[in-house]
DNA sequence: CATTCTCAGTTGCAATATGAAACCTAGTAA
DNA sequence: TTACTAGGTTTCATATTGCAACTGAGAATG
């Protein structure tokens, strides 16, 4: 019983997906960082605009930058303003969002999102994200498999 | 203050992002998913392997069924079982669910997870989920731009 | 320089969601 | 016919979230 329970803690430590969503996972968090994609830095900013509770507000930017997500940078020019802005580790988080939204935008809200990401020097928007080959190539469901680790080729 | 508050709420339908968080944000959610990608299809097999309390359980698994992202399948052999599986909705969340998976062995769990998804016909695994432009190509951060969709070309 | 306003919170309390454990019901196995 | 199993539900305790009012440092205004 004991034992089984620390294996199954010992699972979720070891699955990056339980690992990931307990930086992330947490309700508003993900929100939070769609507002920073799309340029929101300061308390009101993202309170005014997702309309979130001020003290969950508080608490959520408090562990996103524990867990290293956001920065907090208070503003030299005017003393009693903060920016909270991705940190490398958040900005990996794109592809993550981009899936979601892509996910929701065909299933669910028909409705096109926008702002639009695009490939900067052509100015056409990226490629829906996709499971792909080593080479790019895009491979459908039925030329997937799952493998254990072990049977894979040196 | 009311006109504000619905501005919110269909700012909230809109953004598809939210929609999509709607559905698979709750705790445990996410970990139902990847359970059910790695063929958990029953009850007790989720509450085990997840450690979930059973009503949560129950109550997650009836939501996603609501959202159409688990099909809800009675065992003709035995009458007592009954098998949750993923719809085409449910597996076009693996984008998602790899994104999230490999933030997580980059960022927190430096361990490689398993199983692994390969491409069946080569054995190899997939490339890790990035950003590209419409042809294939992987775009860096410095390549990307958003846009106003009224801005797209034609 | 006194007053007012803004920003980024905090506090107290009510409403919800989650978790643990026991219980239930239909169906299967011994 | 008795025991056991799968898939829940119920009850009650705890934790998380939400709302509204408040605070305190700092900036802007007159």
């Amino acid at each position: 019983m004991v034992l089984d329970l620390e294996r199954h803690r010992e699972m979720l430590r070891r699955c990056s997906i339980a690992a990931a969503l307990e930086s992330v996972g947490e309700r508003w968090s993900f929100l939070i960082l769609r507002g920073a994609f799309n340029g929101l830095q300061h308390f009101e900013e993202f309170q005014s605009t997702l309309g979130i509770a001020r003290n969950i507000l508080s608490n959520r930017l408090a562990r996103l930058v524990e867990n290293g997500i956001l920065q907090r940078e208070p503003d030299p020019t005017d003393r009693r303003r903060v920016a909270y802005r991705l940190t490398d580790k958040g900005l990996d988080l794109l592809p993550v969002l981009l899936s979601l939204r892509q996910w929701g935008e065909k299933w669910i809200s028909a409705a096109p999102s926008n702002p639009v990401l695009v490939d900067r020097a052509t100015r056409r928007p990226i490629a829906p994200m996709a499971v792909r080959d080593a080479d790019g190539r895009m491979l459908s469901r039925a030329e997937l498999e799952w493998l254990d680790r072990s049977e894979l080729d040196g």
